[in-house]
RNA sequence: GGGGUCUUAGCUCAGCUGGGAGAGCAUCUGCCUUACAAGCAGAGGGUCAUAGGUUCGAGCCCUAUAGGCCCCACCA
């Protein structure tokens, strides 16, 4: 066996363990293979630019899980890929192409969607690579890109059924308009925020009476111009006169009417609202119901467009001053209030959104929301945590219909097409020979693309080869989790929910994993602005994969947000770093082993792949290697001990895994390698490894080795990379740990019995270790140490491990009695659970310490039984309480008073 | 305005269906003990936001209050 490093350096193995697995093709997914299949889709990331540390968490669940699944013999496929994220690319490209003096429109849409394309490969690139670097064990053979053909038909078919159904119209209706961006932007992309404005009040004068005026309130004053009413709430006694007749509109030469609408809150403001339907989305409405006129005042990029008028391309802020001046002149500006609002800003750029009347493609939501309802109610689909179904609930219940089409070029382009002579709007494939209704044959394609998320929307289904009826989407749809961040819910989640519904007639995923934020130090978002982002591959640079991995999941609950230290990374290193150690231990001992003791260490811990443990089951056939070598070996009550607590471990892991509470699972294994398994394991085995004579050598290497190979099964879905180091370097019979079957509880490791008794052990060494450490005596001092019990069972234990014992606790001569025989007058005593134990250290003795210590003891135990006494003699809790909780309290109390006697007998002899 | 969520050790957070308060980091004290000083052993530190209620029993369930965070919403 080779010799280890004395540090592990994952700098080092890392890329050579990763080219390994590629090679291996382990990651690959296969159809049909007789397996069960579970499945995972990447939410793709966007092709705008590197990773970050949200990425590195959504990863690194998912990785954990597939690398579980796959260990537990199901056939695992984690669909990768990437998202050409329409706005956001579009935007990056078009900023690159300023830097290098281009413009989009004099590129053209080929020239342009050629650079886009160009950017997408470059930095699709350097996203797979950082995968790479984190351990993705994604099918990367199966990688897909949301434009590429398949994704493509998937998008052009879902357009036409919709439409074909009934479910996407095109209209002229009012939008979200981003003038930078110069596209139109679903609600859900605009982010309200408020903001300090002013409320400007204006008096429209009432035409034919002279100097009455109807007094409105506005925040934005250059919309005026496509005023075209003024409503009052039908109730509103003030202004029931006014209903019906006509003002003057300042600033033009147009006359509109009152008009009366519940919409208007008489609470609020004057009571009398300016109704600008081509600019205000309630204004719209009351508009469509009183059948006003829609006056688009502007242009796309939010210059005023009103030809005839000294506003006419100003832009739209500056007209505001413009026309506020203006009517302070003519006298109609009553006043101005600061006035705190909400504006809507586009949250790719941060430009402020202004409502424009549109012509627009949409998806008519109504359906597709129950759809998503019914999918949660029926149970086909849960969220972890489930609370987040309840902001599932709430998003569904306040949907609008979606606008899908985007005034941009990086996109799929809308499969629609209208007749050049008279106009006719054909959806399908491709344009018709002839137009129906004129006989044209020339037709012009829809300019327009569309949201993003109407390809991410099909995803699950489109990635496995929908519409056409694959293996895979047989095999692998719908698909197993979905591990995201809350805050895709409805950009996401939803929309692939009633698209899988209505396409598929199935929810494309039984669970969703939610996970939260990851956050800096401080607990701020991580983000460019701020300067506050760490690159994951920064941190894997310096600590290695495995310990991002790690610290990113350690303690972390789902649907939790959670904030980065570099501390926690520090620690998993070195965590890293002790496993390595132990190992290196391991080995260094193993090597010694010869002849048939050799032979039955080689095995020691393994079982062979995943796929062999599934077949033996399949097969009803027990695993037998164990149990074999168990019987040729002579395992100690602390061999049974350590695999009783791994056969618990493997145990809860399992269970916290499946329950998706990864962080739990993984504090459950980390805290089993350091404490149970180096701190105390490694350390009561070091005499027997040492000694030339010990007759269960063997027993002690091959349980060292077992547990170990086991507990970095368990580990390897964290820390995938150090795991396999380890594994690959220990033994010589299986090639990779990645695809070793996952432990299982073992009959044969359940050694109740042996648990306990080491467990005392472990007591009474910590209350060794206490008071010497309480009188400082030095390591060195090797003093003899007295068990007392009238119980022959314990002092068996303690005699059967007395070599152990002496070793951990730093004793001389360990010597178990019924009684006080013989043991020195002024020995310091600790009272344990079912023992006494006294240690002769005359000359460290200070009796008025050695009294204190003893009577803060009894003050204690005297706490419990107060404690104790008072449940038990609680008549209510006697009758109400479970039996078993009774009994465990009385056993309790017994203890206590047992010990509490003990304590007290020492304290009378000083 | 509506909804959600949080308040536990100096810091960051776990605490599953209610049954004697946990981890990591930080702090303090000993140790270079032949796997590991990226380590080992020991110690200190919490009225579980506040006030009520349900219960034999509440960090956990219910109600109210205070404060923090998040999401949604057209208040002109």
């Amino acid at each position: 066996m080779k010799e280890l490093e004395k540090n592990y350096d994952p700098q080092a193995m890392e890329p050579e363990i990763y080219k390994n697995w590629l090679e291996k093709d382990y990651f690959h997914a296969e159809a049909n293979s007789g397996k069960k299949p579970f499945s995972i889709m990447m939410p793709p990331p966007n092709v705008t630019g590197q990773l970050h540390m949200g990425h590195a968490l959504d990863n690194t669940l998912q990785d954990s899980l597939c690398r579980f699944k796959r260990m537990q013999g199901y056939e695992v496929l984690w669909q990768p890929g990437t998202d050409h994220a329409a706005i956001a690319t579009e935007v990056k490209v078009i900023n690159k192409l300023k830097a290098e003096g281009k413009d989009k429109h004099e590129l053209g849409r080929e020239g342009f969607l050629r650079e886009a394309w160009a950017w997408k490969e470059e930095y699709e690139g350097r996203i797979l690579k950082q995968m790479y670097k984190m351990g993705a064990s994604a099918d990367w053979k199966r990688l897909r890109f949301t434009m590429d053909e398949g994704c493509s038909k998937a998008v052009q078919k879902v357009f036409i059924d919709l439409y074909n159904k009934g479910y996407i119209y095109r209209g002229s209706r009012i939008i979200n308009w981003c003038p930078v961006c110069h596209t139109s932007i679903s609600d859900a992309e605009v982010i309200h925020e408020d903001q300090e404005g002013s409320f400007w009040h204006i008096n429209y004068p009432i035409v034919g009476e002279e100097g009455r005026y109807v007094e409105i309130a506005t925040t934005r004053p250059e919309t005026l111009l496509g005023d075209t009413a003024v409503a009052v709430n039908p109730e509103d006694e003030r202004y029931r006169d006014l209903v019906g007749k006509m003002l003057k509109l300042p600033l033009t030469d147009r006359e509109i009417p009152v008009i009366a609408d519940e919409y208007v809150d008489m609470e609020f403001g004057t009571g009398c609202v300016k109704i600008t339907p081509a600019h205000d989305p309630n204004d719209f409405e009351v508009g469509r119901r009183h059948d006003l006129p829609e006056i688009n005042i502007m242009n796309d990029d939010a210059t005023i467009c009103c030809p005839g008028s000294k506003y006419d391309g100003m832009d739209r802020y500056e007209a505001r001053k413009a026309m506020v001046e203006d009517l302070k002149a003519q006298g109609l500006l009553v006043k101005v209030v600061p006035h705190s609002h909400s504006v809507g800003t586009h949250d790719r750029c941060g430009a402020t959104v202004e409502p424009m009347v549109k012509p627009q493609w949409f998806v008519r939501m109504d359906k597709f929301a129950e759809d998503c309802r019914r999918v949660l109610e029926e149970g086909e689909l849960r969220f972890v945590p489930e609370n987040y179904a309840k902001t599932y609930l709430h998003w569904i219940d306040n949907i609008k219909d979606w606008c899908i089409s985007r005034q941009l070029w990086w996109g799929h382009r809308i499969p629609a097409y209208y007749c050049d002579q008279c106009g006719k709007l054909i959806v399908g494939e491709e344009a018709p020979d002839v137009c129906p209704d004129c006989g044209c044959t020339h037709f012009t394609q829809d300019e327009d693309t569309l949201d993003t998320w109407f390809s991410s929307a099909l995803w699950p289904f489109s990635t496995l080869g929908w519409p056409e009826h694959t293996p895979e989407y047989d095999y692998f749809y719908p698909t197993s989790v979905l591990v995201t961040g809350y805050d895709i819910i409805f950009f996401w989640v939803i929309r692939m929910v009633f698209s899988g519904v209505e396409h598929t007639g199935k929810c494309p995923f039984h669970t969703v994993l939610m996970h939260g934020l990851v956050r800096d130090s401080q607990g701020r978002k991580m983000s460019k602005s701020l300067g506050n982002g760490i690159d994951p591959i920064e941190v894997i640079d310096k600590y290695g994969a495995d310990a991002l991995r790690a610290a990113l999941l350690t303690g972390n609950a789902p649907g939790n947000d959670m904030r980065f230290y570099w501390e926690k990374v520090e620690n998993e290193r070195n965590f890293a770093n002790k496993v390595w150690n132990a190992t290196r231990f391991i080995m260094m001992n193993l090597d010694k082993a010869d002849g048939a003791a050799a032979e039955l260490l080689s095995g020691a811990g393994l079982c062979g792949t995943a796929d062999q443990a599934a077949e033996r089951k399949k097969a009803a056939k027990p695993e037998e290697s164990v149990k074999e070598a168990m019987a040729k070996l002579q395992l100690t009550v602390e061999d049974k001990w350590i695999l009783s607590r791994l056969n618990r471990l493997i145990e809860n892991v399992t269970r916290n895994m499946e329950a998706f509470e990864l962080g739990i699972a993984l504090d459950n294994v980390t805290g089993f390698i350091w404490d149970e398994y180096c701190d105390w394991y490694i350390e009561m085995v070091k005499p027997r490894l040492y000694s030339e004579t010990d007759s269960t050598k063997t027993a002690a290497l091959w349980t060292l080795k077992t547990v170990l190979i086991n507990a970095l099964k368990l580990l390897h879905p964290f820390m995938p990379f150090i795991t396999e180091e380890i594994f690959t370097n220990i033994q010589d019979r299986e090639e990779s740990i990645m695809i070793s079957a996952y432990p299982e509880y073992r009959e044969e490791w359940a050694f109740t019995d042996e648990e306990a008794q080491v467990e005392a052990v472990k007591e009474a060494v910590r209350a060794i270790r206490g008071v010497r450490a309480d009188m400082n005596v030095p390591p060195s001092r090797k003093a003899a140490v007295y068990v007392v019990t009238e119980d022959a069972g314990v002092r068996k234990t303690f005699t059967d491990t007395k070599v152990v014992f002496a070793s951990l606790c730093g004793a001389g001569e360990v010597t178990c009695q019924a009684d006080r025989e013989g043991i020195p007058e002024n020995a310091v005593s600790v009272v344990v659970s079912n023992a006494s134990i006294f240690m002769p250290l005359a000359d460290l003795v200070d009796l008025e310490k050695e009294k204190e210590r003893l009577l803060k003891e009894e003050a204690r135990l005297k706490g419990e039984l107060k404690r104790s006494h008072g449940m038990l003699s609680n008549e209510k809790f006697v009758a109400k309480a479970p039996a078993a909780k009774i009994e465990e309290e009385k056993a309790k109390l017994a203890k206590y008073e047992e010990m509490l006697r003990k304590v007290q007998e020492q304290l009378s002899r000083l």
